[in-house]
DNA sequence: TTATATTGTCTTCCATGGAAGCTAATATGC
DNA sequence: GCATATTAGCTTCCATGGAAGACAATATAA
């Protein structure tokens, strides 16, 4: 199994997979071993980086959607229903979310003189000031925590969750594709 | 940069910080390409995992309970504050997931004889018939995705992922530590 | 023993997001 | 041009979970 040399305490994950062999032998719970590690992980990450976001009185939705506009470039504008594709939610959601930005000032949100169905949000200076700030300090926030790989490592792993990802995301690409 | 040769179409990361480059050339923004395609993938992955769910009639957070009960061996039985510790939410959290699953005849809650205070949740038949036939599926669709790695890709990602997962945990001791 | 602290669970209130439907504006077909 | 379909955003209702406190039972200290 691998990284369970020398005698190092059994994680978490592999403590449940030791639980599952004895209750279920019949069963091959090896996938866990990846699986369950990504997603314990995963969360472990959010934790870290959602103390930069607090740091700043932002939820992870807000950020991300101060992040969305800050990348669009000036003049920092789009639509709720991009904002919505770019972050992952449903426009629903992203409504919510511009109101609560809206209220703490940071976007403004008028109408789209093309088409009055459609909205445009747009960041304002202090939504531009406070995303700049706490993008950066959220690098050195993601580069400290990568950082407790090697360069090495980072790289295997940034190549291997590539490959998987690109593999989960088209599942149907056969030798020829 | 890993995982992109022969002209492949970017991905979402990689879009994303193309914009960060154009944006904010100024900052390291390579800790995105590990942090935030490990965070997509496991969104993905976690989509799918929860088509499993589904089929049982399953949240995520039920299925982690009757697994958790499962695990502890026969008589399949464990206290509402183990259980919550064994899935990481908070008590009150595990009280609102224990209500749903007995209001659907999977487990059933009693006193402790020793302690007045304490509860007693157990699996029922159906319960734990239901969740061995449910986490059987859960495994074969664990395994479905792991394959679209190769063994030894998959072996790497696994050391990696424990490696990073052991150094980024910080002990739970609550009190000296 | 009696007063106080702690513990285990539950309750209340709030935050967030999804699903589905609503409304107004725009596009399309006749 | 008018009727209908589609679209964009929003609203409503619901599901889930966290935080903090209530409550009862138990442990501890005086």
């Amino acid at each position: 199994m691998p990284g369970m040399e020398h005698g190092e305490p059994l994680d978490r994950v592999a403590r449940i997979q030791a639980e599952w062999r004895r209750e279920r032998p019949d069963l091959d719970i090896a996938p866990q071993g990846v699986i369950g590690r990504l997603h314990r992980l995963a969360d472990r990450l959010g934790e870290e980086l959602r103390l930069v976001y607090d740091r700043y009185g932002l939820g992870e939705g807000e950020f991300d959607v101060l992040c969305a506009l800050r990348r669009a470039g000036e003049p920092y504008e789009r639509a709720p229903g991009e904002l919505a594709a770019h972050t992952m939610v449903t426009t629903g959601a992203m409504t919510k979310r511009i109101d609560r930005l809206e209220r703490a000032g940071l976007v403004t949100r008028r109408r789209s003189a093309d088409d009055q169905r459609g909205r445009i949000v747009a960041l304002t200076g202090p939504g531009r000031e406070l995303i700049d700030r706490a993008f950066t300090d959220h690098m050195r926030n993601e580069r400290r925590l990568l950082d407790l790989l090697t360069p090495a490592e980072a790289e295997s792993l940034e190549t291997l969750l590539t490959a998987w990802l690109s593999r989960v995301e088209r599942p149907r690409v056969p030798d020829g594709g």
